[in-house]
DNA sequence: CACCCCATTGATATCGTTGTCAAAATACAT
DNA sequence: ATGTATTTTGACAACGATATCAATGGGGTG
């Protein structure tokens, strides 16, 4: 049988209750007590039973990951952010895959919530913009904490990216290697990213007076094919930009095929910069020119904010926007 | 208040137990009152308190998945898996990011598993082969299914999928398109999938009593750079392989880069092939030949008999061999 | 009819914590 | 020294399920 409160209680001659108080860091312990009963845990291994804990304090030391997101890297490195700041602070993490797009989601987390007794969310795109959801979610008073949401107005926890700014910055960065004639490919209309970069492009366009043409902006989807279509259209009117912003890598990556089959090269014949950094940025060749998010650490934050929250430390409210970074590489060259 | 299992036996006039046995679906329990029962269950929107259940029964309907894999869509592929198989039988899953080279290792996981009351658990390579932690497994009797082992010595669960073959039946594939001068880059040398992929390229080269050029087999890890040094070095000599054959699609990819840098054309000068069907393949260009395995159907497949395993199920024991699939694209073309 | 068997049901203990509340010990003020 | 406030401690209930084991009742057997 594996060690109880009570064991301990019995081996540092103490009430249960006096455990109980010393292994929850309560206040008014004398300290010689806390001593002993330190003492005799340590001493008899002893920890806590989780399920007991749960029970009795309706809390888990579990936060869950919701995420409903086909881009596995983005994923994989937001799972790990938040799992090595659980990892730091003694909690576990349950991951829920969800369909953004279901009526029941609502129903089905809040239950998946209660039944678990989970002690706090993390929500990444397109989830963070959900607001009918987070407003479901403040009503139950469900802790939470959003990845990139578009909109900071909501009480939530948030954590997101300068992606108008990184939109911006690349943008100037094009520029300043000779292109005034720059396509741009958007991503899916409804991913809020999508528009903070546009912006980002055009802005930046603007400040330098440079003519917008609309035959190289194209609607895309985040997905390869999209960006491989819009650079087909792109490629086969007579005059063609000579650089192509695309919204994320993977866009990038279907726009440079295309060129490919064009004849085209890159960067010699068209310059290209991605989004994301993704795994394939660098491992394409000609290598993409991109902006890398600090996703892993974004999520780690979100979800250390987030538990110190419902611990009641300071360190909460910290919402925070990081800083992307630019990465060029061949994709691009100067005019 | 939430409902409990009390409001329950009220409501159906009966004890709490039999409420219990309903729920749990135990014998003997007359069908005319486990109608009232559950019609009460309906009725109150009754779900059982799991930190309740946990406590009196030790098992927590959680299992855990246990990875330490820098591959992130392989990851993501047999995350998805996992978690609808969950999903189908009301699990839930939480997710362990490990240190393979802890001498810690076996102590955290033992104490988490115990800590949690996990169910059970699933390993993911390279934790599939690490012997001395299976046997830890087994001694603490936690039930556990193994993702794609070297070995099947062992008694746990598994999922595998056909390396050997899969390689063979591609290196047959090249050889098909013409070429008999194949070079071979070798994946990770700790990772169970090397040898078997080497092998089912060794063997199939030599059944067509081809000769292996030791110069054109290099030692990789799976890493995009390994795959471009390799390239670098073969392609530097005299006399290159008219194809190549790389134990992934990250070297492959690397090898592709290192032949434009060279001016080599793929396929035309040069035909590849990697394995994985990782989401590369298809977006650079050319097209990767490759093998695809069925990760997302493993994965699911593990997460099913492990769960069947320890609701005493007839499905356990059904742990299988997957076929992989080979998927020609542009980067192989006939000599 | 008496008896036993087996399916069905329920009263109550139990899992290992935290919460409540009061008692005991100590500190402080008068 | 006495009364009061505060800190420290503990006895016991409670959380909401499952486990144990005995009670009940209907059917079959001799």
């Amino acid at each position: 049988m594996a060690v109880t409160i009570k064991d301990v209680s019995k081996d540092a001659k103490v009430s249960i209750k006096t455990v109980s108080r010393v292994i929850n860091n309560e206040a008014n312990v004398a300290e010689e007590t806390k001593k002993r009963v330190l003492l005799s845990v340590d001493k008899l291994g002893f920890r806590p039973n989780k399920s007991a804990q749960s029970l009795r304090s309706k809390r888990s030391f579990i936060i869950a990951l919701l995420y409903d997101n086909p881009n596995k890297s983005y994923l994989a490195d937001i799972q790990s952010g938040i799992f090595k700041a659980c990892k730091l602070t003694g909690y576990n993490l349950v991951v829920q895959e969800c369909d953004y797009k279901s009526p029941e989601l609502n129903n089905t987390i809040l239950e998946f919530v209660e039944d678990l007794k989970i002690d706090g969310l993390i929500l990444t795109p397109p989830l963070s913009d959900m607001d009918d959801f987070l407003q479901d979610l403040e009503k139950h008073q469900i802790e939470h904490a959003v990845i990139a949401p578009s909109t900071k107005k909501t009480e939530s926890l948030y954590v997101s990216s300068n992606d108008y700014e990184a939109a911006y910055k690349l943008t100037l960065e094009i520029i300043k290697h000779g292109h005034k004639d720059i396509g741009f490919i958007k991503g899916h209309p409804k991913h809020s990213a999508s528009n903070l970069r546009f912006n980002g492009f055009i802005d930046a366009i603007k400040i330098h007076g440079f003519d917008v043409n609309d035959a190289w902006i194209k609607q895309g989807n985040f997905s390869f094919k999209s960006g491989f279509d819009a650079g087909v259209e792109i490629f086969h009117s007579d005059r063609i930009p000579t650089a192509i912003f695309a919204s994320n890598d993977s866009m990038a990556a279907g726009i440079m095929k295309s060129a490919h089959m064009k004849g085209l090269k890159i960067p010699d014949d068209v310059s290209l910069a991605g989004f994301d950094d993704s795994p394939i940025a660098d491992e394409i060749w000609p290598a993409l020119t991109t902006v890398k998010q600090p996703v892993e650490k974004m999520a780690h934050h979100a979800a250390k904010i987030l538990m110190a929250k419902f611990n009641g430390l300071e360190e909460a409210n910290q919402s925070k926007e990081f800083k992307s970074e630019l990465i060029i590489r061949e994709s691009l060259t100067s005019l």
